[in-house]
DNA sequence: TCAAAAGTGTTCGTAGTACACCCATGT
DNA sequence: ACATGGGTGTACTACGAACACTTTTGA
């Protein structure tokens, strides 16, 4: 009879903010552990007939008041026997996105007062090894959206190319030129036009085309960078 | 207080082994399930004062003799609640790989008569949903050898271009080009030449340069397909 | 009419592929 | 010598990056 291990799912959720003043960047939701100054990933424990994504998509809703999660996918597992006091647990993390038009809302939810959305360069202390599951989070985030359609769950309904490039510059940490994203994009059949334009920005300029993206789930997009099979 | 769960660990091994005539194919380890025809992954319950990936490789010890496995990854978490029957279980996988050079041996282990190898496009009925866990072994060994030395898990210490090709070729499921595979590879400085040749071949031919690759753990070689940051 | 933002076109570098041709060995 | 396989060289293609230039709006 093995010996009893608890289980529980965490959940790195990212979505791009802006901040009160410069450039929009790369955040990560969190919420207040137990009375302290330190944060922890929202999640918890399983049910009974659930699985594991279902929980950590519960525990958002419960923890954060967040229901709008674009995409979820597994990062990886924890299973350190010492990784966390008193009761040995393995859990199982997830990376989530959030679009960018999505409001903060943690509202609806009675421990909701204790979330928050933090910039990933400035993180508050985390307990245990959930600083871990943010760094792997942002790198799995940085390699799938430079062969995949990925950004669609970070992304708004429509955008202008600039805003995507934003999102890009946000997430990856360093500008992406939205002349060749178009480009790029549009090859691959990731982004296509909508037909409508937007609104003009604050100090004057042409009206933006607005785009879409074409598929609302993963697509690997580029999948052979090279050692292509033969056509 | 949580439901109890059970954990297990299921490990996708591969190796590319020549069958008894025809070309070098990709082949998973499969062990005997209990008395009937159907075939399951290596893999079991981890101890108390041990991770999943030391829980992996014992298992693959005990149940299969096999100690000289050169690479091992998480794969993903299976979590569905009816995936096995009576208790339930949350299985977390793993993908691993044996070099070309690791004779079979099955000895060393009480229940290692009931190991074998198959080949991944022949494999008989496996239980549950350990299939599942076969295909994601594949489909993520194949991603990673165009963007990573992982390829080096799967051949020998020393190798010749062609052979190194077969390898490619039998874990992608299509022909890789030998010539081009070195400029591709040397370039990107993941195999280098050791200086010494290999014996030429049964029919003749001039004898090959010996390569071996330059690491012996998983690098990433071409990160950024596209997008990559500014130089 | 000028500034600001969006979009188009052009050039350039480079990685990957295909394939012809040359080299070294055993029979 | 010649068949057999290994290795080198070269040309072609395509994608991505950089950047100049044109277009469309608001003030």
């Amino acid at each position: 009879m093995p010996t009893s291990i608890a289980v529980e799912v965490l959940s790195a959720v990212f979505q791009v903010r802006e901040p009160d003043e410069g450039p929009a960047t790369l955040h990560v939701l969190l919420v207040g552990a137990d009375g302290g100054e330190s944060w922890r990933l929202p999640g918890g424990a399983p049910g009974e007939r659930e699985n594991l994504a279902a929980a950590a998509r519960r525990h958002l809703g419960s923890q954060c008041g967040l229901t709008r999660v674009a995409h979820l996918e597994q990062l990886s597992v924890l299973s350190d026997p010492d990784r966390v006091p008193v009761t040995r647990t393995i859990a199982s993390s997830y990376l989530g996105l959030v679009p960018r038009d999505v409001p903060a809302e943690f509202t609806g939810s009675p421990e909701g007062a204790r979330a928050a959305w933090f910039d990933v360069d400035h993180l508050p202390g985390l307990i245990y090894d959930h600083a871990e599951v943010v760094a792997l989070g942002r790198s799995r985030l940085a390699g799938k959206l430079s062969y995949t359609n990925l950004a669609f769950a970070l992304a708004p309904a429509r955008f202008a190319m600039s805003e995507l490039s934003e999102i890009y510059g946000a997430a990856l940490g360093y500008p992406v030129d939205s002349t060749n994203l178009l480009r790029v994009l549009s090859r691959r059949g990731v982004v296509v036009a909508t037909g409508t334009v937007g609104r003009t920005g604050r100090a004057g300029g042409r009206p933006p085309a607005l785009y879409t993206f074409a598929d609302d789930e993963l697509v690997v997009t580029d999948e052979f960078a090279t050692l292509r099979p033969p056509p």
